[in-house]
DNA sequence: TAGGACAATATCGTTTTTGATCATCCGCAT
DNA sequence: ATGCGGATGATCAAAAACGATATTGTCCTA
């Protein structure tokens, strides 16, 4: 599924048209990912949380030189799955 | 962020009522977990990648009485931000 | 608005992910 | 329909998530 199945599935069960369905789609992704720029964790129940969460590895791997290589610390979005995506 | 805060933001910005705004949002979640549940991948570029994977079957630990318990396999959902979640 | 359903937390050993990079594949805007 | 920019996969070691359960905290439907 890609971004058109969403949109293409507003359209067909609300009759909006495809640009209306897909302004749809992209004001709920940019909400969520505004939230998620400003540390603020999202909590949907039912569906899934996203929550942001300091970044501590500090070692990764150069597959090609076969050597570690330095990872700096920072932010990532940790996502956990709802009751409905757990029972799957 | 909770699902009322993505509401009102879809009802700000295009002045849609709170239930047709819900609507919507109930919509594109429905969509997602209606895929997930078909074991097919969501793949958003710019936001997020979803993905169906197989769980292994092993062992756990019960705190209480600290002994190990058997867990059984089955699927999860796999989540891989996308750049914009990268790059925060 | 209130209560019922769902999520967070803590714990420990095993399973899974992370992270850089390049080549290949593909989403999606024009 | 086509091309550009973004996503995937592979590799290895270290770091983090997962799982059951009861309790505490909170989202969200009626």
């Amino acid at each position: 599924m890609i971004k058109n199945d969403i949109v293409l599935a507003i359209e067909r069960k609300t009759g909006f048209s495809r640009v209306k369905a897909l302004k749809m789609v992209e004001l709920i992704l940019n909400s969520m990912k505004e939230a998620l720029s400003n540390n603020e964790k999202i909590e949907i129940r039912g569906f899934a949380s996203f929550k942001i969460v300091p970044k501590k590895s500090g070692f990764g791997r150069d597959i090609r030189r076969k050597k570690q290589i330095k990872i700096k610390g920072g932010k990532r979005v940790k996502f956990r799955p709802g009751q409905d995506l757990k029972k799957l």
